[in-house]
DNA sequence: GCGGCAATGTGCGGGTTGCATCTAGCGGCG
DNA sequence: CGCCGCTAGATGCAACCCGCACATTGCCGC
């Protein structure tokens, strides 16, 4: 009987848009060139919501405009023309400095959790403390 | 030599708003029950990118339509009243699930990014392809 | 030709955020 | 006392971002 009211328009699970996304996009990028509906498929592969298909795009080409990826159009293989994205040197950066602080937000995460997760027995409800 | 007019926006590290902000919060909040003043100083204390201090009262404020905390004032101390929150079971539940799925992304981008940074375990490279 | 799929792009509406500003209570200082 | 600063919370506005829908181009099957 929950209110039913409560808008939670956050899903369970990240949500893959903002920075996110586009570090995703950049890891995807790292490994191989690729371009935008290739990496919308790839991202609809790691079970993660997939953002809308406009989103993948605009995120590619806000990244190209930071100068994070380079594109060029690829016309070689017969269908529409596809743009071809590739990890530039400071794409590179970006995304080790980037994977970097997440791995410091996630300990953040860990340490906040830490002690209570574990096993609870005792019904510690309030530990405040005094300011 | 940059273009300079690229419009990098994403610092180098997560910055702290929409599902990391709510879900910091949350994290804090599974601790000890505090007020949004004092959130704000405890998300600063993490060295993150700290969002600004509207953007945390709206979140408490979000968290609280959705039913993940609820709220009631405090004015046993001196000063301005404080606004307490507490986590709600609903609020633990949702914390959880989402570790889990940021786990889940994480291990996404480990895997994107495995095998070229040091060639460590002979993983799978993505079995991508002609579509 | 027509419908369908691949591949990319865009206009619109609604939600979010940062910046600045505002209120209000309390304490210190000249 | 008046003033300033700190605490604590809230909000108006402009800008931004995202999901949805829709449009476009190129090739294929029938």
């Amino acid at each position: 009987m929950a209110e039913g009211s409560a808008r939670a328009r956050m899903g369970t699970e990240p949500r893959l848009h903002g920075e996110l996304l586009a570090t995703s996009l950049l890891a995807f990028l790292k490994g191989c060139n690729a371009y935008g509906y290739q990496l919308a498929r790839q991202l609809d592969a790691t079970g993660l919501p997939q953002p809308d298909s406009g989103t993948v795009y605009r995120a590619l080409r806000q990244l190209e405009g930071s100068g994070f990826v380079s594109s060029f159009w690829d016309t070689s293989d017969q269908g529409p023309a596809r743009r071809m994205y590739s990890l530039t040197a400071a794409g590179e950066l970006f995304l080790r400095a980037w994977v970097e602080g997440l791995e410091r937000y996630r300990e953040v995460l860990r340490g906040a959790l830490a002690g209570f997760e574990n096993d609870g027995t005792a019904t510690e409800t309030n530990g405040e403390g005094t300011p």
